[in-house]
DNA sequence: ATGCAGGGTTCGC
DNA sequence: GCGAACCCTGCA
C-alpha cells in the first residue's frame, strides 16, 4: 500500500482504494461520520478524527486529531477482491456486489461501537446517528483542526458521569438512557479484559452488558474488527435469509454457525452487502 | 389522522 | 421459553 509523506509535517496520508465512503460510512454499521461534501468526510469518533478527501481521483485519509490507527480502521489489509470474488460465486450475491461495490467495513473503537449499537436496538438509523449526534454535541470535547469545527464523541469515563435522567433529556435515547451510563461504567471496569477476546467468546462477554443482547453483540465484535465468521441476526436479516436461502433459525446460536459454515471468513461482508442491498429496496 | 415499524432487549410469568 | 412494554419520529 501507498504511504506519502508530506515532508514538512510528517503527516501520514493513506490511500483507500475501491472505496464508496457514502454507502460505507453513512450507511447502517457506522454512525460516526459526518458528509462534509461529496468529496469530503470527517470522524468524530472520541479517539479520533479522521479526514477523509477525494484528490485527483483518489480517497485519500488523514488524522486530524487523536491516536486512530488508520491502516487498522479501514482494514486495509484485507484482499478486497478475493472476498468480492469469492462472493459473486454465489448468484445471491450478483447485484449487491455489483451495485454496492466499494462497500467496506470499518474497524471502529470498541466503546464507540458499542454505546451506538446499544442506541439502535428497536430503532431506526436515522434516529441513531441523531442521537450519537446529540450525545457528541453535548458531551463531546471542541477537537481543533484545519478542516470545520467538530466535537468528538465523549470518552466512556464522562458518559458514565452522566445521569440517565439527564441522558434521556438530552439526547432523545429515550429508555436506553440506563443502559448507556451503565455500560458505560461496565466497561472503564472491564475494558482491559474484554478487548482481548475475539469471535464467539466475546459476544458471550458482551451480553453481560445492560443493553447487548445477541443481536447488538455482533454488531460490537464484527464493528469493532474483533469478529469476521457470522453476520448480526436482525429483522432485515431473518427476512433475507428466510427469503432467499429458506433458512429460519430457532436459536441465535444456530444462526451464528450458518454464517460460519455458509461463508467462512467472509461472513461479515456477506452479511454487510445483503444488508445494505435489501434495506435499500 | 392514527397506526405502525424501526439494524432488540429486558422483565415477568 | 414466551409475550408485552419500551422513547420517539417519520411515513403510510
Amino acid at each position: 500500500m501507498e504511504i506519502i509523506r508530506k515532508n514538512k509535517t510528517k503527516m501520514k496520508l493513506w490511500k483507500i482504494n475501491d472505496y464508496n465512503p457514502e454507502i460505507s460510512l453513512l450507511g447502517g454499521h457506522n454512525f460516526f461520520w459526518k458528509r462534509i461534501n461529496e468529496n469530503e468526510y470527517i470522524s468524530f469518533h472520541n479517539e479520533g478524527g479522521i479526514y477523509l478527501y477525494k484528490s485527483k481521483g483518489f480517497w485519500r485519509a488523514e488524522l486530524l486529531y487523536g491516536f486512530l490507527d488508520i491502516e487498522n480502521y479501514f482494514q486495509l489489509d484485507i484482499d478486497y477482491d478475493a472476498i468480492l470474488s469469492t462472493l459473486s460465486k454465489d448468484i445471491v450475491f450478483k447485484k449487491p456486489v455489483s451495485e454496492l461495490r466499494g462497500l467496506k467495513l470499518t474497524s471502529q473503537p470498541f466503546f464507540d461501537v458499542l454505546i451506538s449499537f446499544i442506541i439502535s436496538s428497536n430503532n431506526n438509523i436515522n434516529r441513531i446517528r441523531k442521537s450519537v449526534l446529540d450525545i457528541t454535541k453535548n458531551y463531546g470535547a471542541k477537537q481543533k483542526n484545519k478542516i470545520i469545527d467538530i466535537n468528538n464523541f465523549p470518552a466512556p469515563e464522562k458518559i458514565s458521569n452522566i445521569t440517565a435522567e439527564e441522558l434521556k433529556e438530552k439526547t432523545g435515547v429515550g429508555y436506553r438512557a440506563g443502559y448507556l451510563t451503565n455500560s458505560a461504567k461496565l466497561f472503564i471496569k472491564d475494558k482491559d479484559d474484554i478487548i482481548n477476546y475475539k469471535e464467539d467468546i466475546l459476544v458471550e462477554k458482551l451480553k453481560e452488558f445492560p443493553g447487548v443482547g445477541d443481536k447488538v453483540a455482533d454488531c460490537v465484535a464484527i464493528y469493532s474488527g474483533r469478529a469476521q465468521t457470522f453476520s448480526p441476526m436482525d429483522r432485515w436479516a431473518t427476512k433475507i435469509l428466510y427469503d432467499v436461502y429458506d433458512v429460519d433459525f430457532k436459536k441465535y446460536k444456530d444462526a451464528r454457525k450458518w454464517w460460519k459454515m455458509k461463508f467462512g471468513k467472509n461472513a461479515s461482508y456477506a452479511g454487510q452487502f445483503l444488508f445494505e442491498y435489501y434495506r435499500r429496496r
